[in-house]
DNA sequence: CCTTAAGCGGGGTGGCACCCCGCTTCGTCG
DNA sequence: CGACGAAGCGGGGTGCCACCCCGCTTAAGG
């Protein structure tokens, strides 16, 4: 890629993320090219559709993540890293505006694409296992569902955090009362 | 109302039903116009913005859950009439295109209005006080909460009516296996 | 320095939401 | 039943958008 090009590019991603975290996925993409300096052109070629953007934008943030599963995999309980780390995706998707809509790019099966969201959910299948192992998940759960759980979620309630972090922990126990048994 | 601006009314509703089922909720809404054989100003004037018109849309389909609810709150067992109804609520929304978004409308508090999802709620509303009375939900859920999964649950999967069944079902169990000791 | 092709962006196209305002039609009342 | 005031209509305008075409610029290699 010439240096130029690549200058643009950077330019591009740098100002997406700004505005998307300020007014979300749906940011006019003239706008993107306006404060970026460069043709609007330009910035369709260097991304075709908004999708294309957006998954750049959020590829780091995912990245960490991605780190973030490995690290819990190795150091935490296998049950309770699962939660751990779901909360955390929660956590940035919900206050990373846009980022809900990346992760469903294609909405329906987001696995064999390099999308974040199969990235995401790769991530999430070694945790999962692993609780599935010590029985702390049904065999019939995927992480590709949790991830679109968690996804779902967050759209739903917009920006709200406590409330998506409720409904995270509501659907991950239930609706039913702790079982008291043990 | 004047007779012919309901009948424009109503003509917009049942053309914008056709399209949004075809379509998805973000159809034009100057094609909604186009085929209902009005002036898109006669559109806005009647339904200034497109959540209004979605509104309208999907009042009766609504009004249908409202009066479901009624009937299993008096008709069925307590704990499992809620889990039904979630189901039905469900099944709607995942086939409507369209409707998640207007359950979700003004997305945070769907309380005190009265938009679709706050009607819902309200209904919902009853069949939780009933599960909760014999045991089957824990006091912290809300029907609002139900409601905001349900329709989060929806948008996510697009419109995959068997994984959004699943997703459901999952949410309301939780992760965990099936304890056996009860 | 010169070539050449990769890359650029001004400006065009078609579509959108939403609005203005002169014209039409309805409903009412004399 | 006819006329009148107002409610309602819709053609056409505005400003914004995504996306594309094509002549010009400039980086990169010899």
């Amino acid at each position: 890629m010439r240096a130029d090009a690549q200058r643009n590019y950077d330019r591009i991603v740098s100002v997406a993320d700004d505005l998307v975290s300020r007014d979300g996925a749906e940011v006019s993409l003239e706008e993107v090219a306006r404060r970026a300096g460069v043709g609007s052109a330009t910035l369709h070629r260097h991304f075709p559709g908004r999708l294309a953007l957006l998954e750049a934008v959020f590829r780091d943030r995912i990245a960490g993540l991605l780190d973030r599963a490995r690290e819990l995999a190795e150091t935490g309980p296998p049950g309770d890293s699962l939660v751990v780390w779901l909360h955390e995706v929660n956590t940035y998707v919900t206050t990373s505006r846009g980022l809900a809509a990346a992760l469903l790019a294609h909405g329906e099966h987001l696995a064999e694409d390099d999308t974040c969201g199969a990235k995401t959910a790769a991530a999430g299948e070694l945790l999962v296992s692993q609780a599935k192992a010590v029985g702390r998940v049904r065999p019939s759960v995927s992480a590709e569902d949790l991830i679109v759980l968690v996804s779902g979620i967050s759209l739903a309630v917009g920006g709200d955090s406590e409330r998506s972090r409720r409904l995270l922990d509501l659907a991950l126990a239930g609706i039913a009362p702790a079982a008291t048994s043990g």
